[in-house]
DNA sequence: AAGGTGCGCAACCGCCGGAGG
DNA sequence: GCCTCCGGCGGTTGCGCACCT
């Protein structure tokens, strides 16, 4: 005998929700706090399940929801982040203030994914915007000449490689931000992401969207091991403050072909940590090195 | 105008894990 | 350790609407 789940119980409502009850379920939040979903039932008069009310309120009702128009800001973060994360809706719902996995996850499911050709976060990106950027990122002359680290990381969310930037690109790209690829996984107040996704507190230029990964612990831990996932190899981290990276790779996989082959056994790539705080890349720039990074796998298979 | 079709989105469902008794 | 309750997450469903024929 199946045992029926604790919420099903008779006489419930189920379907859309009347405005009626949406206003129930406001004031029973207003007055009780988010949390008690199992109450609002019992206490309020609501004919809804606790799983129900609570899905109304995130969704829908909880203050600061934004809907519909979703900008093209948001629709790339979106790309990027799904390339990363994959179907981690709730993460990459963290990113972006107002909108919420469900609606994130049904853009992409009846949007992005056709947009996209395909389901998988290793296809998306090019095949979106590869062109235009590509023509952007000639002409963004810092953003060119990459090289590239030979780590192969075909596991996760189809990152696959590091770029490197030139060296006068590393100290705004990397920044203090190898905090993040410490072995405590911790990243500091202008870590490698948020270089990446962050734009300068304080700044009302930058987009709300692009929340600060700063402190935000959730959103790391909810992120695959990235260290591992960045450096699979050894690595190791001098007190001096230079990091060295050996590549962890398969050999086998090394794309010899690459323009930017720098490849050799005992490969090493240091990433220098001095920092140029005056550096403070634009919003445009940092976003086009996000780009940049997660269409990294692409150049490689190209070359 | 009426019926068919496709699409977007709100809501539901199953599963999992944590907390507490 | 077991059970129940609860919250969270991702996958799926189905309703309502717009568009097409």
């Amino acid at each position: 005998m199946v045992r029926r789940p604790y919420y099903e119980k008779q006489g419930m409502n189920k379907g859309a929700w009347s405005a009626e009850e949406d206003k129930i379920l406001i004031n029973y939040v207003k007055i009780h706090g988010e949390g008690k979903w199992g109450r609002p039932a019992q206490n309020a008069g609501l004919k809804r399940c606790a799983r129900s009310c609570r899905l109304r309120w995130l969704n829908y009702l909880r203050p600061g929801i934004k809907r519909g128009n979703i900008t093209e800001d948001e629709e790339d973060l979106i790309i990027r982040l799904h390339r990363l994360l994959g179907n981690r809706w709730a993460l990459i719902a963290g990113r972006l203030p107002g909108r919420t996995d469900n609606e994130i996850k049904n853009y992409w499911n009846t949007i992005l994914a056709k947009k996209c050709g395909s389901f998988s976060p290793q296809s998306c990106v090019r095949k979106v915007n590869h062109e235009e950027e590509t023509a952007q990122c000639r002409n963004h002359g810092s953003m060119n000449n990459f090289d590239l680290v030979n780590v192969d990381q075909p596991s996760v969310a189809g990152m696959s490689g590091i770029p490197v930037l030139p060296q006068e690109e590393k100290h705004c790209f990397v920044d203090k931000g190898i905090g993040l690829m410490n072995n405590s996984c911790s990243i500091d107040n202008q870590g490698l992401f948020s270089s990446l996704l962050v734009g300068d507190d304080g700044d009302e230029n930058h987009p709300s969207f692009l929340m600060n990964i700063d402190n935000d612990n959730d959103f790391i831990m909810g992120l695959p091991d990235m260290d591992s996932l960045l450096f699979p190899g050894n690595r190791t981290v001098h007190e001096d403050n230079n990091y060295d990276i050996f590549g962890g790779y398969d050999k086998n996989n090394v794309m010899s072909s690459s323009p930017y082959d720098t490849t050799s056994d005992d490969q090493v790539v240091r990433v220098e940590t001095e920092v140029m705080h005056d550096q403070q890349p634009s919003l445009h720039v940092e976003l086009k090195k996000l780009a940049m990074f997660l269409d990294f796998e692409d150049e490689w298979k190209e070359t």
